[in-house]
DNA sequence: GACCAGGCACATC
DNA sequence: GATGTGCATGGT
């Protein structure tokens, strides 16, 4: 069994099934996306709930909604300025693009819906790779900070070369290309970054903390 | 009070 | 091309 194969086999005894994404709709789960980054969950939860509170979770509303309203709703957030004019871009391509449908995106190729998504300002490789991956079902690896610290911290990759890309080629090109064994992977990966996957101290509780890792 | 959280764009060198 | 910085709330 290779490395990552062991490491997916060992959350997933650990922490069992997570079924990601946490939200009701694909379109909840794109504006998630771009809610959580470099943000705790916990505070995208109550900003999508203002949303929902304010029934302005659905694209023609969103779309609507002027900036500084938004920014209100999604304040427990954070960076909520920042994020609303994501989100603004994020609903411009969706609505003046593809009539603000996310389920009409079905027939375009996953490379062009990258590209398309990287286009628009404010959505980075994570963010895409996350709609792509939890909102529209395309078997795409998502990498993120905690999958960085893991990899580096048990020597899949070398910290020089440790960039979004690599990272994404190394788990992805040693596994099926298989959508929902990507979902679990990127959902326990996380999982176990919020207990163990801290800048540090390591700890012995890890449940990968057998395996070789670096100090 | 310090640190951290499921990034990204932009300025500067 | 690499590195640094701003964006901000809320939990531990």
């Amino acid at each position: 069994m290779s490395k990552i194969h062991e490491i997916y086999s060992v959350l997933f005894k650990s922490y069992g099934p997570q079924h990601w994404w946490p939200g009701d709709t694909p379109f909840e789960i794109a504006v998630g996306a771009i809610l959580t980054q470099n943000t705790n969950w916990k505070n995208v939860e109550k900003a999508i709930n203002n949303l929902k509170a304010a029934c302005v979770l659905e694209p023609a509303a969103l779309y609507d909604l002027p900036i500084p309203k938004l920014a209100e709703y999604i304040k427990p957030a954070g960076y909520f300025n920042i994020k609303a004019g994501r989100l603004k871009n994020f609903l411009n391509w969706l609505c003046d693009s593809h009539s603000g449908d996310l389920a009409s995106l079905e027939k375009i190729s996953t490379s062009t819906l990258r590209e398309e998504l990287l286009a628009v300002k404010g959505i980075g490789p994570e963010t895409a790779d996350s709609i792509l991956l939890y909102a529209l079902n395309r078997p795409v690896f998502v990498v993120d900070t905690y999958t960085a610290r893991l990899a580096v911290r048990h020597n899949l990759i070398d910290e020089s070369s440790c960039n979004y890309h690599e990272l994404q080629d190394i788990f992805a090109s040693s596994l099926d290309r298989d959508q929902k064994l990507f979902n679990e992977f990127h959902a326990l990966i996380v999982c176990v970054g919020k207990d163990y996957c801290r800048p540090r101290p390591l700890c012995d509780l890890c449940p990968l903390s057998h395996l070789p890792r670096n100090t």
